[in-house]
DNA sequence: CGGCATTGACTGCTTAGGCAGCGAATTATC
DNA sequence: GATAATTCGCTGCCTAAGCAGTCAATGCCG
């Protein structure tokens, strides 16, 4: 197959999706994390509330998949927000193993706060970006994360 | 200023380009990390091997930063390195304080096993993609690197 | 030149993440 | 419908990452 993107003997750092997107989150952590930091949110906690706000999951384990966090490591987070009052859980009905979250009042409250310092750093940070490059990062980036499940997928398939 | 793109109240984890960007980065550790694996390579030792390959950094600082690794982090995975031949580290001799590292025969030779895997890995993650797709998507990358880079750099600067 | 601040790598301590194993609950299989 | 296999969240242990402070070397300013 010629039609690789990449090969590689002439692969390198500088030219890599993978490297490229690993340097753009840390740095979005050294953009984000002050902020939250003063209102005494660790990022992983602040991830947590908002996966929850915005349905992106409901019990600790979706939690995991999509923020790709150890469950045992999430347990202690979840323990933490709940200390706090940011965070409910509620044994579910249907499935009693499982565990239904919710964010309280607080923990609408809190992101409530947080969220335009977030906002007002990442819009900083895509100031150059006309919209429509914002529009087509995105849109990029989501395909990339669908090319990246479904190799994922076939990877674990393959020695199934 | 009415040209921002994100907005407060419609801002959500589904449409952010630090989530995506977050969430990209943990399914490529996912899809990376197996095959780094059966060569007895940790996905941050691999990355310090290809920074230095690369000439991203050429000392443990700039790998620090590149790589924002903790520098106290950092002294341990080179003291595994070097302790497998597969670095070397020099004292500098302009600055007596810095150290000079470069790779082994053994590190280009351990690269060379490794690199076809995590390529094979990426190639196939952006399979779907078009030459031009991905050459959009790392410009756009660069181009959030680079506006991260100024949004830390305003922030810093800010408080000083 | 002498003193003061800064930098670069390292060490010790603390905290958070990764991993293996557990118990309870559900699902699959026969 | 009983048993086996899987799933979910949790706990304990271990390793790795983050943080603060140290020491040597450099840069800065008088």
């Amino acid at each position: 197959m010629s039609k690789q993107y990449y090969h590689a003997d002439t692969y390198s750092t500088r030219n890599s999706v993978a490297y490229l997107v690993k340097r753009a989150h840390g740095l979005s952590l050294d953009s984000i994390e002050p902020g939250l930091a003063e209102h005494g949110l660790t990022f992983t906690q602040y991830a947590v509330l908002m996966a929850l706000r915005d349905d992106l999951a409901l019990n600790p384990k979706d939690i995991c998949i999509k923020l790709r966090h150890d469950s045992g490591a999430l347990t202690r987070v979840l323990d933490q927000l709940e200390a706090r009052g940011l965070v409910e859980r509620h044994r579910s009905a249907e499935d009693r193993r499982a565990i239904e979250l919710h964010l309280t009042a607080q923990g609408h409250a809190a992101l409530k706060t947080v969220v335009p310092l977030v906002v007002k750093r990442i819009n900083s940070a895509i100031k150059d970006f006309s919209p429509a490059e914002t529009d087509e990062l995105l849109r990029l980036l989501n395909k990339l994360i669908l090319g990246l499940h479904a190799e994922i997928a076939d990877q674990s398939g393959a020695s199934a």
